[in-house]
DNA sequence: CTAGGGTTAG
């Protein structure tokens, strides 16, 4: 869901005199070139590589621009409110000019080396002893009367560091100090830290760091990233970086580890600009970053999803001289899955297994999730097949990702085969996870029977069945018509305390649209009811021909407004198809338009100078031919005013790999000819239909002849 | 082993 593209980062580049540097082609890069040569030798198709032409080609016309000076066309999105045209503008910035201040030491801190004394073993002895007794005052302070002496600084150090878990540590730094026998050290603290952090113990450690603070031992770039990752490991950002700024005014100055840190902060907080800034800062400082920096910008323009800055990361790599290691490689990897390149990601991994290294569970986890999500099945079973015959390491997320996998491409024998492994596997045993993804399987084959009989297996083996879960059981049981099953199943969730979630409201709707007119509609109405009583109402606002457009319009808004982005859609697909069982026609049209309005449908219309597509392939039935007589409207209206059309047209509705997602180009297929249009199935493209200008003209006027015939 | 930063699931 796009929030308005805001001018923020105009303002902020023009602010600091950035001037605009063209990215230099990516096919230079090792990397990406490489990703071609692989691209081309595979049964999918490749990304185009970018053009500088992409995208006013993609010039928007849709309806909602069209529409958009009529109303405030803004949805909220729940996600940061952190817009930036870094991606979107297809550039990268760099601030060429002069080197500003410098903002991290060109050295990393040194550490102090100590040595052990030669009572180590006693020592060590005695403190895995205390590890045994509680960790209460009461229990753990008394046991340390029996402590071994001398209490030197590296003896302190030894149990500091051995000492588990941090209850421990934290009562023995305290007692270190009552004793007096030692001046506190920078050190004793930064181990404690750790120790404090490894239980996220995050008001602990400042504590401490005040206590420094107020005692005059300094904290140095170790005690900072310490207290930095452990805010970050409690999500308080804004800790870390009142942490960072404290740092900057005291006259510390950062080192690359506290640097590093502190830009996965504002990465992860989705600060895209600061972190850009702050790294071509420290660039301009003399800086070479390492690959835990590039794993940290990859990462964050990986959830940004944004394609040219994963393309700048390699750039930088590549002009700084580091290579990728498999943190590196796994991290981009799934940027590009995030970023929607399916083909760079291949290309990338083979690079990766060419250079040498060996992947891992997460690097297998990324890759196979991506074809599995890019509907690369012949990708997909040969990496699988290539990770039995290599002996690559399995855990059991990426056993999961394969259960997924399988049913983003409809694999189900090969899904049965591995959930079979998982059950005969000592360390993998299947989960809740992949109860849902074989749940999810069997929905989308429409097989009810096995898909009862797994949630009865559940039951009884006590995996636990989370909302995902029920909701794919649900949606199964309602493709098939079997409601009073789902009702049932619906009220045990219930009993369950599982909490309806947007998604399974999405559901519930969708199943409204498939029960109206049987016998069950009220009983599916009222699960709705109690899972989501606004969407009850604004049913029945809608129903009423008597609710004028501007209430609708109001309703419409608060109810998008309110859901999750990634429901917005199949909320609006489901009220369009409730609407046109109803007959609805008018009121359908009205909530299209509203969805459209609203940027639900973004890639409904596109068009070139060649031809202009209609692409209904994430609509609903209902919602496709409503939006299929919109634009036959349109058309009719351009034919007649005789303006500029293109050669060819186009409407996708795609054909789906599941038995359920099958109905939209059979339904679409029928409803061309019952309007009597000129679209005829396209022999190149598969899930296409097409009109040619001409049939579309000669449509429109013999039309308009026989309506004036008629009258 | 002996103080600090990065990567896996709807």
């Amino acid at each position: 869901m796009a929030a308005p593209l805001s001018t923020v980062v105009d303002v902020y580049f023009t602010d600091t005199k950035r001037t605009r540097l063209s990215v230099t082609n990516p096919c230079r890069q090792k990397g990406i070139r490489k990703c071609f040569i692989h691209c081309s030798t595979s049964n999918s198709t490749p990304e185009a590589p970018p053009t500088p032409t992409s995208d006013s080609k993609k010039k928007s016309t849709s309806l909602s621009d069209q529409l958009a000076p009529l109303a405030n066309k803004t949805l909220s999105t729940v996600a940061g409110d952190q817009s930036y045209a870094f991606s979107k503008g297809k550039s990268t910035w760099v601030n060429p000019t002069k080197a500003k201040r410098t903002v991290l030491s060109s050295e990393r801190q040194k550490r102090a080396t100590y040595s052990y004394s030669p009572q180590l073993k006693d020592l060590k002895r005695f403190v895995h002893k205390l590890n045994q007794c509680g960790s209460s005052e009461d229990e753990f302070l008394p046991s340390l009367e029996e402590i071994p002496r001398p209490l030197t600084r590296e003896n302190v150090l030894l149990i500091l560091n051995t000492l588990k878990p941090w209850q421990k540590t934290h009562l023995f730094l305290d007692w270190i100090k009552t004793q007096n026998l030692l001046p506190m050290e920078t050190i004793f603290y930064n181990v404690t830290m750790k120790s404090l952090r490894f239980g996220k113990q995050f008001a602990l450690i400042e504590e401490l760091a005040h206590q420094m603070i107020d005692t005059g031992v300094p904290l140095d770039n170790i005690t900072y990233s310490t207290i930095i990752s452990c805010a970050k490991k409690c999500n308080l950002y804004d800790k870390a970086v009142q942490w960072f700024e404290r740092m900057y005014k005291t006259g510390l100055m950062p080192d690359e580890v506290t640097y590093s840190a502190i830009l996965d902060v504002y990465a992860r907080l989705g600060k895209v600009e600061e972190v850009i800034s702050l790294y071509e800062r420290g660039r301009a400082s003399g800086w070479k970053p390492d690959p835990i920096t590039f794993s940290v910008l990859g990462k964050m323009f990986g959830e940004a999803g944004d394609y040219d800055g994963i393309r700048y990361v390699f750039q930088e790599m590549e002009s700084v001289g580091v290579q990728p290691n498999l943190v590196v490689y796994n991290t981009l990897l799934e940027a590009m899955g995030k970023a929607g390149k399916p083909g760079f990601a291949r290309g990338l991994f083979e690079e990766m297994i060419e250079s040498g290294i060996v992947p891992n569970e997460k690097t297998l986890t990324a890759v196979i999730k991506i074809y599995g999500k890019a509907r690369w099945s012949r990708d997909a079973l040969e990496l699988w097949q290539r990770m039995k015959e290599n002996d690559w390491p399995m855990d059991f997320i990426l056993y999961n990702t394969l259960l997924n996998m399988c049913a983003d491409v409809g694999l189900v024998e090969e899904a049965e085969t591995l959930f079979r492994d998982m059950k005969q596997s000592a360390h993998c045993k299947p989960d809740s996870w992949s109860y849902t993804a074989m749940l999810n399987i069997y929905g989308s084959q429409g097989d009810v029977d096995k898909a009862m009989k797994l949630f009865e297996e559940m039951c009884k083996s006590g995996v636990e069945l989370n909302v995902m879960g029920f909701t794919c059981l649900i949606q199964c049981l309602g493709r098939a018509m079997e409601f009073d099953g789902l009702v049932r199943v619906f009220y045990s969730s219930v009993e369950r305390g599982i909490k309806p979630d947007d998604r399974l409201c999405g559901c519930l709707l969708s199943v409204v649209s498939l029960s109206q007119g049987s016998k069950d509609e009220e009983k599916v109405l009222a699960c709705l009811q109690e899972a989501n009583p606004k969407l009850v109402a604004f049913i029945q606002l809608i129903e009423d021909e008597k609710t004028s457009f501007e209430t609708v319009k109001e309703e419409f808004k608060g109810i998008m407004n309110s859901a999750v982005v990634e429901v917005r859609r199949p909320f609006c697909n489901c009220l369009i198809d409730i609407c046109r069982n109803k007959d609805l026609l008018e009121r359908a049209h009205e909530l299209l338009y509203l969805g459209t309005l609203y940027g639900l449908y973004p890639s409904l219309h596109n068009k070139t100078d060649e031809e202009w597509c209609l692409d209904v392939r994430s609509l609903s039935v209902g919602a496709a031919l409503t939006a299929l007589e919109e634009w036959m409207w349109t058309l009719t209206k351009i034919v007649k005013r005789e303006e500029t059309l293109p050669e060819l047209f186009l409407a996708q509705t795609g054909t789906g790999a599941h038995k359920f997602a099958q109905g939209l180009h059979v339904s679409f297929s029928s409803h061309l000819r019952k309007l009597a249009v000129p679209f005829r199935q396209s022999e190149e493209k598969v899930g296409c239909f097409s009109a040619t200008r001409e049939d579309l003209i000669s449509w429109v006027q013999s039309n308009s002849t026989a309506a004036a015939t008629a009258t």
